[in-house]
DNA sequence: CTGTTAGCGCCTTCAC
DNA sequence: GTGAAGGCGCTAACAG
């Protein structure tokens, strides 16, 4: 039955002694042939093993290709391992299916080829999660003239930005973490792409080339100036992903110094479960003797009863979906709230709550 | 600089002043065109705003889309709330990114125009997430006769199946999860793509059409039959899917009931720490009491020190990607152990571990 | 309802 | 190192 060569709709039209139109209509138009015709093609594609139209031809001809890139940063795994990452995803997903489109992982490696992979990928348009200034795949997503939208951010000139305020939300949460506190200290992301885990002072951090870990840096200073701290007061420990595990460990060297923090706050909700960890293991009691926040309020927040900034991933990356189908335009920032729990001191008093 | 219409190789060679052919080589093959010519190139590109090779033409004309098409069952939020699918997808990607190509994710809605999205997608082959028996994707992944894998189930002629022997594993985890049970218990995957909720004897069970789920049922009727036990004697609960609250509803109504398991067998570790956690809520010691069993051994089952069956979702990932690259053909079965820890009875007595 | 024409943008082939 | 021709497989646009 099936030739070993590929068949063309060409093949099937003259088998079935159509014109190519008449084939082409039967896939694409269906009420637009006869039954007759339609019969004789599809019997003469079935008989030739024929595949369908081809979906490279038909983008080429059509000048779109139905599909939707997302570009993930470095270490894909660790971006399926984010509660957080994977909602943005089954946001844009949800989005792409009820539009009929498919939607292509770029993933980044960090290596060279990053970039024509990024440039080659045949899709209508691109979603960047969070990534560095600095990153080359932002000029080569910005060259190819599709529409583009970045999450989180850097925001880059001609390329749309899906954010929540990161700063106005962690002078937010950052207030109630410090609040009460005598030695505040912070959970960080990394500040760039090299991925380094450090302890030290808030003033001797060097420029974050995350914008995301930068702008929440901003709002935590804000929080602590507010609270009553010298910005040089505060500790920060950075790690390099949102990862319990390596939240935990930092944070059981913060605890275990000579001068441990009593307030942690903590970018990530993961991060924030590792400090929970470390604390249960210190002896140390929450909110009491360290106060600890967290942030996306992820499943595991409500678990542990963490005080932290609700956002919605999902509908980010529905609304980051939306605007590179050119669905919707200039969305403003994302919303955000606080949700407090028991993990912070209350401000009017222990047990307030 | 840049005109509004979509610029073109062969605009950049002309106003380069070279052939169109000396343009393709500068992008494709750099080292074959003088220094000259190259950077004249590359000059009208820039003035032109050139975004580089359109991938649709490209593709069409080599032949190769340098991308692979994951389709994942309805409910794409699931797939990825599913630690073991994300491991899955981290795997595929791993050698997709190593590779150079990109992984376009087919969301299947259920709706009659997945098969359309399925076909239609611009890739080179196919890797298929455990499915029923009757689902229509499948034929149609067959008919676009690329390389295609299925994980899990079913099989299909002409399509590789990457899988553990389920039903051997079962049986060897059942046997675990029942002896010296006296009334056991299985939490089931959904029989068929209808995921509906149900208890009962297993003599009612109607038959599945997932064909994991089906040849798992067939290996804790073994181990049932291998413990001393009618399959009819066995109670069936069958979930929507692999999640800790629908298992904790679930199991609470068993354990309420007038003749509680002390045995369940779960068919995922997300299950399994639901079942847990309605023990723990109706004051049941694990094993004494009741004694669960799980299946994938994920994070949460080293946590609640679960007794599991541990298979590589990561690594089967990464198998299939292999296979629908034609770089590895006839996969052995994939590999699963037995993990034993504390939430079944020692064969040998109490406490014998 | 069916057919003809004319490319979509690029790259393989083969010549120079 | 460079170029001319031709066509990958399909469908928009326009007849009839």
């Amino acid at each position: 039955m099936a030739s070993s060569k590929r068949v063309t709709l060409a093949q099937v039209a003259e088998l079935a002694g159509v014109s190519v139109m008449t084939a082409s209509y039967t896939y694409n138009q269906p009420g637009r042939v006869s039954d007759q015709a339609r019969s004789k093609v599809l019997e003469a594609a079935e008989r030739l093993g024929y595949a369908g139209p081809d979906p490279s031809a038909r983008s080429l001809r059509r000048g779109s290709t139905q599909t939707l890139g997302v570009v993930l940063g470095e270490h894909l795994t660790y971006a399926f391992d984010d509660p957080g990452a994977v909602a943005f995803l089954a946001g844009i997903a949800e989005v792409c299916a009820g539009r009929g489109y498919g939607m292509t992982i770029l993933p980044i490696t960090g290596a060279p080829d990053d970039v024509p992979r990024v440039t080659g990928a045949a899709v209508d348009g691109f979603i960047v999660w969070t990534t560095s200034d600095d990153d080359p795949v932002l000029a080569a997503v910005r060259a190819t003239k599709r529409p583009a939208v970045i999450h989180g951010g850097p925001a880059v000139r001609g390329l749309e930005l899906v954010t929540v305020d990161n700063r106005a939300a962690a002078a937010a949460v950052g207030v109630l973490a410090f609040a009460g506190a005598r030695r505040p200290a912070i959970l960080s992301f990394p500040l760039s792409r090299e991925r380094v885990s450090t302890i030290g002072r808030a003033a001797d951090l060097p420029h974050a080339t995350f914008p995301v870990t930068r702008e929440r840096l901003q709002g935590y200073r804000d929080a602590a100036e507010r609270t009553g701290f010298a910005w040089d007061d505060v500790v920060v420990a950075v790690c390099a992903r949102n990862d319990a595990a390596e939240a935990e460990r930092l944070a059981a060297t913060l605890l275990g110094s000579a001068d441990p923090p009593d307030a942690i706050a903590a970018m990530g909700d993961q991060q924030a479960a590792g400090v929970l960890a470390a604390a249960r293991a210190a002896g140390c009691a929450v909110p009491d003797d360290l106060a600890v926040t967290g942030w996306d309020d992820a499943e595991v927040a409500a678990r542990l009863g963490l005080t932290t900034v609700a956002q919605s991933l999902r509908e980010q990356g529905a609304v980051c979906a939306q605007v590179a189908l050119g669905q919707q335009t200039s969305p403003r920032a994302a919303r955000w709230s606080l949700v407090r729990r028991s993990s912070t001191r209350s401000s009017t008093g222990r047990g307030a709550r």
